[in-house]
RNA sequence: GGGCUUGUAGAUCAGUGGUAGAUCGCCGCCUUCGCAAGGCGGAGGCCACGGGUUCAAAUCCCGUCAAGUCCA
């Protein structure tokens, strides 16, 4: 934990601040009301400002968030434009979910300097860990805008730390009018993300404003300050981390009964009439319901505490029927969390998530089925593209108002796949209720969770329709955390190994084809030589390693793999062991191998932008492989690439190849080179360093630290074999270049000759001859059917008159020369239909045995016939009294198999 | 990335190793002035694909493809 001198800043002392202890959580916290005795953070304090507000004008969204940028630029900061939702550059979370995450992990870390310094955003995050709450409690939002100044101080450089941090906030919420005596800065260290330091947040009438931290710990197994029962040590480098919540602000300006109420009215109104609900904040009655809502909701931890005690706590301090509570206040927190939902959307699909069943655009299409059961519940009738459309026009994103025909494709693509879901999950509901209500009993537990878990529909819409058709359901309130449990497993823990320190020169971006070099070892490690510089392109960005070869004293080496770890490249040998430090060597690439990587790399770039001018801006790369003879490109798309686009894409790539295009490639600053060409440089992933490599194809542009061809032409011929759909929303395109083409191209002409060879046409007439001799199959099936049927009843006199009369009863056992099953079975049923006890069989080894209605009466059962025979074929058998069927692979032994049967029958089996 | 589920007639689904079924839809006939309903008859299935186990696979096992769903 922090000492108290950690908080015991020059502002608080200057100020004539208090340093208090909260009466009711203990917590420490400073003030300059020398009178207040708790921390200002509910539940220790209630919500004051709700009518009457902390500031003293009422902002909107848009001049709040210009007032605060504005605040800190005249104060030194640089502002920064906003960061995508999509949190592309990060591979452990999905969306931006605050704004230091626009800077980690390498602008943290120190590897990569800020884009400026000190500055200051306007964040747009999603967070939807407390999606049950939105609507209900009055505070929360999937998405807010965490407005920010961050600084990032170095051992060499310090901007300023906490004093002048607590300084420029108190000085932004005094100059907005703000009472000096009402805030309270509280004590409470931060963790997260391994990191922590000490924090403080700033409370005003009940509602946490902002957060300062101080970021100044890493978590390390030996460190000498605990957290959270996490080890830290101190940072080099430390950071000001604040966040300050834009809608808070905006509604401790109004002092609206709800957040909502307070940053988008208008919105509210809107679709609260779309549902018919009549929503009054200028009748007091009516408000004084919310407001207390608010305030007593935001008292208590929703997750904690169920809704039914929450709504009799206010039905009891307003003075109403808890029912009539429900009935004013639940249409409306629906209409609250469908505004905030659709939001929500226009952010994840203006920032091009594009819905799906796994990662990012799973979270999207949560949202989505969430929004559309709730507009269900509301009654509104209007698609959901309207509702985001709405809120699209509402912000200030022109690209998003161009983009909006894609979002509204996927949007009501969404809409009806949800639909179709539902539909398909109520006739399962419908079956498993019925099979339920037959045995009578409930439906049980296991059940329900199945239903939602295998089949998406959620519990309560299951119940409804069950208890519709009369039948029991169990279902208790906590559902949703025994669903979670099926799911729980401990997460493997996955050891990093620090990068090896040294520097090896890389040769190949300057002479991209020189094939020799001459270099030093600087260090052998497991096995894989250090050198001090090196032609050999290391594993990266989807490109594989190059391979070559290592020359001492006329000794030849090869190379078979080659890795890098932080800065320098390991050369693993096909024999370790035979290279020193200190050796000088002579390296040589092979340059078949990497031409062939190069083609497949900046093919790989025209084939995504080629999808991009077919398909539409929402393309994404969400990953690319290479290798010698194909390469497979995944990009985000919102439905089947079709056979058509497919040509499209494959004639685009193939026309910037013709139109022999250069490939420029330069190192330029990070921060520079994302000012110029944005987010979209990073379909890669983002490269750590200053320096990062920006690759252009003609329109074409992406940090990419990959070999490529210096120009087009060089691919000769990209050739795309096909594409599949990896995951709903990403699809996955394969195809290969150069050299790989033809001999892709040459494998699918042997296909085809190989085809039409065998039916003997040419191939025009392939498809044409193949739909001919699969009708022309289809029909002989049929006839043959109908033949053996045929052959059947002629045969049925012949083995009638032949019949034996064993016991009363008419026994025909014959062969029946090469028929095989059916012919057998057909011919066995008819005899049974005659009343009589057939075993047939044929030179095949099959058996039947059929049993007419005399027989069975006699208790034979062909199952037992067809037992004893077919033991002797070394085989078995079976089947129902009437018809069974058996056989075995000793066919010679025939005769003793038939005749083994006819014992049975003699013996009444 | 992990879990679960599904693929059978045009549609919706039965079918737990032994001759592939039901309902709706489709076609024909009967009935009717005509339509709907009804009655009788019929067409329509590489049981997703490829392997394996077995005397025998829609059914069991493995793989591939297509799809649904929950979670991180």
């Amino acid at each position: 934990m922090f000492t108290e001198d950690e908080y015991r800043l020059d502002f608080f002392i200057e100020e004539g601040f208090h340093h208090k202890k909260c009466e009711k959580c203990g917590k420490f916290f400073w003030t300059r009301d020398g009178s207040r005795k708790t921390c200002g953070d509910p539940p220790c304090d209630p919500y004051t400002f709700i009518g009457s507000p902390i500031f003293k004008r009422q902002h909107s969204l848009d001049e709040m968030r210009e007032h605060y940028l504005g605040f800190f630029e005249a104060r030194g900061h640089t502002r920064i434009k906003r960061y995508p939702v999509a949190a592309r550059w990060r591979d452990d979370i999905y969306l931006t979910i605050a704004s230091i995450a626009d800077f980690q992990p390498f602008v943290t870390s120190g590897q990569v300097p800020p884009p400026a310094n000190p500055l200051t955003i306007s964040q747009p995050c999603i967070r939807l860990d407390d999606l049950d709450s939105v609507g209900r409690s009055g505070r929360h939002l999937t998405t807010f805008e965490m407005m920010a100044h961050h600084v990032f101080n170095t051992p060499d450089r310090e901007i300023y730390w906490k004093d002048r941090t607590v300084r420029l906030c108190d000085e932004l919420l005094v100059g907005l009018g703000m009472d000096p005596l009402a805030v309270t800065y509280k004590e409470n260290p931060w963790a997260g993300g391994g990191n922590a330091g000490p924090s403080v947040e700033v409370m005003v009438g009940g509602l946490e404003l902002a957060t300062l931290v101080f970021m100044d710990l890493v978590a390390t197994a030996k460190g000498s300050v605990e957290i959270k029962g996490e080890r830290y040590e101190k940072m080099k480098n430390y950071i000001v981390d604040t966040g300050y919540g834009l809608e808070r602000f905006v509604w401790a300006s109004n002092g609206a009964p709800t957040i909502y109420d307070a940053i988008f009215p208008d919105l509210v109104r809107q679709v609260a009439d779309l549902a018919g609900i009549e929503h009054n904040l200028d009748d007091p009655e009516y408000a004084a319901i919310f407001a207390q809502n608010a305030r007593l909701a935001g008292m208590v931890d929703l997750d904690e505490y169920s809704m039914k005690d929450l709504r009799a706590k206010i039905a009891a301090s307003i003075g109403i029927d808890p029912e009539r509570l429900e009935k004013a206040i639940l249409p409306m927190e629906r209409v609250y969390a469908v505004v905030d939902h659709t939001r929500c959307l226009a952010y994840m699909l203006g920032d091009g998530i594009i819905p799906s069943n796994v990662k990012g655009g799973y979270l999207s299409r949560l949202v989505i089925r969430r929004t559309l059961r709730l507009m269900k519940e509301l009654g509104l009738r209007l698609p959901l593209a309207d509702l985001v459309q709405l809120q699209i026009s509402r912000l200030d994103y022109p690209d998003w108002e161009e983009s909006f025909a894609t979002i509204r494709e996927i949007l009501d693509q969404e809409e009806q796949k949800y639909a179709e879901t539902l539909e398909k999950g109520m006739r399962l509901v419908r079956r498993t209720a019925e099979s339920y209500l037959k045995k009578n009993e409930p439906v049980p537990l296991s059940e329900m969770i199945a239903l939602y878990d295998t089949h998406g529909i959620p519990p309560e819409i299951a119940r409804e329709a069950a208890v519709q058709m009369g039948a029991q359901v169990e279902l208790p309130d906590n559902f949703y955390s025994l669903v979670a449990k099926k799911h729980i497993r401990a997460e493997p823990e996955e050891e990093k190994k620090p990068p090896i320190p040294g520097k090896t020169e890389l040769l190949f971006y300057e002479n991209p084809f020189e094939q020799e070099f001459e270099a030093q070892v600087l260090d052998v490690v497991e096995g894989s030589v250090i050198l001090d510089r090196t032609l050999l392109y290391p594993e990266g960005g989807g490109q594989p390693a190059d391979h070559g070869t290592l020359e001492k004293d006329g000794q030849v080496f090869p190379v078979i793999d080659v890795q890098k770890s932080g800065d320098v490249v390991l050369h693993k040998l096909a024999e370790p062991g035979c290279l020193a430090k200190g050796d000088r060597v002579k390296g040589k690439v092979d340059m078949l191998r990497r031409l062939a990587h190069a083609r497949h790399h900046t093919a790989t770039h025209l084939v995504h932008d080629s999808a991009k001018r077919v398909l539409g801006k929402h393309i994404w790369q969400a990953g690319a492989q290479k290798s010698e003879d194909r390469a497979r490109l995944d990009i985000s798309h919102f439905k089947r690439i079709t056979d058509a686009e497919l040509k499209a894409i494959e004639l685009e790539a193939n026309r910037r190849v013709m139109e022999l295009v250069p490939v420029d490639t330069q190192f330029l600053p990070r921060t520079e080179a994302e000012k110029l060409f944005g987010f979209e440089l990073y379909q890669g992933g983002v490269p750590p360093g200053k320096l990062i490599r920006v690759v252009r194809v003609g329109s074409d542009i992406e940090a990419c630290a990959g070999t490529h061809v210096t120009n087009t032409g060089m691919i000769g011929m990209i050739k795309i074999l096909r594409a599949e759909r990896v995951q709903d929303g990403v699809e996955r395109i394969e195809f290969a270049a150069g050299e790989a083409a033809v001999r892709a191209s040459q494998a699918r002409d042997d296909l085809l000759a190989g085809a039409s060879g065998i039916l003997r046409v040419p191939n025009e007439q392939l498809p044409r001859t193949a739909e001919r001799f699969f009708e022309e199959w289809k029909g002989q099936q049929k006839e043959i059917e109908r033949l053996k049927e045929d052959l059947a009843i002629a045969r049925l006199k012949t083995l009638v008159s032949e019949a034996e009369t064993i016991d009363g009863l008419r026994v025909i056992v014959q062969k029946m020369g090469n028929a095989d099953i059916d012919e057998l079975l057909k011919a066995a049923a008819l005899l049974a239909e005659e009343d009589c006890v057939a075993l047939l069989g044929s030179r095949t080894g099959k058996l039947v045995a059929a049993v007419g209605q005399s027989g069975l009466s006699k208790g034979i059962k062909a199952g037992s016939i067809i037992r004893a025979a077919a033991k002797l074929l070394g085989g078995g058998g079976g089947g129902r009294p009437e018809l069974a069927q058996g056989g075995g692979p000793d066919t010679e032994r025939l005769e003793e198999a038939l005749a083994a049967g006819r014992e049975a029958i003699r013996a009444g089996a």
